[in-house]
DNA sequence: ATCTCAGTCCTACTAAAGTATGATTTATAC
DNA sequence: GTATAAATCATACTTTAGTAGGACTGAGAT
């Protein structure tokens, strides 16, 4: 903020310097061309049209550019992402969560249990367990209760 | 377009009669009041001021305003659409759909018949054809191509 | 008029899923 | 050192899911 203030007060500093330069340029040409051949209105015309022209290039350079603000909604897949707090609260261990997850792909016990290298009866066990703590009465049930508490 | 260009001529025009009528106005003030009392210096100071003030405004009257435009990507979640082409490749009929439909919401076979007033039999029919029509071997492996598929 | 297809239903069967109960091991916490 | 919890496995059982094969109806298409 600070340094923008003392950039524009630089600004009309310029300005002003530019501004007595000029007119002692004026006087100078004065003196050496205009006076003896023409009237005193080309040089107070000449005078206009260059400082008209000074104005321009100061406002150019002065008036902050106008902000324009365009939001766009971008349509994006959120790939939805897991509630590992949820997981802790409703009590899912990791090798249950595992399971949960082959059986959201459309796995059998079996081939879960042959994917993983433990029995039947395991799978069995872990999937018993994990239908009690989704409170579902069969895995299609808790595959959506899952997925809608966002634990896979 | 025409019309714009138009109006951009018409503001030159503009300008360049306010700056005959400035001159003017300049040389009578010059005859009246500052002639005769001070130096021509401070005349064409006057001058260069006035002209100056004249630039200003017109480069703000002329010039398309600077825009910045800063551009937000909002992200918006799109829930995902239904692909009408696919059910129809795939060969799902109205009531196949509808019952992959409640069977992705968890239901069992006994649910799905209670619920759209049909035998056990005929869901089951239903369950079959749909596990043919998806090549799946398991209603939750039906359930996740139908998802993949974007049939449900 | 007949053909096709979606939808309905059935019986009889097999396969898979899920329940109940109990047991063992291992690591971690108190 | 002993609870505690996760992970493992087993047997015996019930329930649900899925298969096979057939049959009937009604609406539209050819």
């Amino acid at each position: 903020m600070q340094k923008l203030l003392s950039s524009k007060y630089s600004s009309y500093i310029l300005y002003g310097a530019s501004l007595a330069a000029l007119l002692l340029l004026m006087r100078y040409l004065e003196i050496k061309f205009l006076i003896y051949k023409n009237s005193i209105d080309i040089y107070i015309g000449f005078i206009a049209l260059i400082f008209t022209s000074l104005g321009v290039w100061l406002a150019m350079k002065l008036t902050t550019p106008k902000v324009k603000t365009i939001i766009i909604e971008k349509e994006i897949v959120v790939p939805t992402e897991i509630d590992t707090n949820m997981i802790e609260k409703v009590g899912i261990s990791k090798r249950e969560l595992e399971i949960l997850n082959l059986m959201s792909k459309g796995k059998s016990n079996q081939e879960i249990c042959d994917e993983l290298f433990i029995s039947l009866s395991t799978v069995k066990t872990h999937v018993s367990n994990i239908l009690i703590k989704l409170d579902a009465k069969r895995r299609t049930q808790a595959i959506e209760i899952a997925k809608s508490k966002r634990l896979i």
